[in-house]
DNA sequence: TGTTATACCTTTTCATTCGAGGTATGGTCG
DNA sequence: CGACCATACCTCGAATGAAAAGGTATAACA
């Protein structure tokens, strides 16, 4: 189970994700931070959804990887490919779609 | 998984039924056909996903169920319980949260 | 009479989130 | 020096739960 972000998640992880790399390359470990920042401390993601997610999104195409030694240790860098662009407008779309119903269903009549 | 709604739609039929049956008790079928309606046609849920979805909650008694026998047909009638508005109100509050961590992080800076 | 709309339901599938755990290095502090 | 924490990567197993597909039966309509 897991009561910690709870519902309305599914998508998130590979939407936040895609969206941070929008901008610059980022690593593992720096995506978990920053999704808690940039979310306003609404959404924390531990390592357990990040890493799988990553591969994933390599895997499919949507990212690839980078291999950086960094002071000692190693970290892996990733970006965005064009079609990890693709992939970023479309489920941002289906966010703004789903958003948007579920704002009509919650502000619609009868609300006392 | 499923290519219709496809993300961003865990704890989605939930919220929205819990969100329909504040104003009054409505039936499965109808609730179906209102979903669409509410949310401008943005989201459509199936009944095989509907009809679990309120025994689920029947169970955990957030509703309650009365048959009514309707011009030979049966139609079952939900109705929303106390226990159903706190966790209505639960609901709402996550998807608040979510939302606005989500908005922050697609309106944040680098935006081309 | 047959087809569509109403109305209920279950079973199976399968993607995905999450927690818990596991490894290893670098830096800091007493 | 030894302990400890932060950094940095990773995997596995469990649980959740949305969706499709299929199933029954009655009413209405042409």
């Amino acid at each position: 189970m897991a009561k910690t972000n709870p519902p309305f998640m599914s998508g998130v992880p590979e939407l936040l994700l895609l969206r941070l790399l929008e901008n610059r390359e980022m690593y593992g470990y720096e995506l978990v931070r920053s999704i808690r920042e940039v979310t306003g401390e609404a959404i924390s993601l531990g390592e357990g959804v990040i890493y799988p997610v990553l591969h994933s999104l390599e895997r499919s195409g949507s990212l690839k990887a980078r291999r950086k030694p960094v002071g000692g240790r190693t970290r892996v860098y990733y970006s965005l490919t064009q079609q990890g662009r693709g992939r970023l407008a479309d489920l941002q779309d289906d966010w703004r779609r789903i958003q948007t119903g579920i704002e009509t269903a919650l502000e619609s009549p009868g609300h006392a």
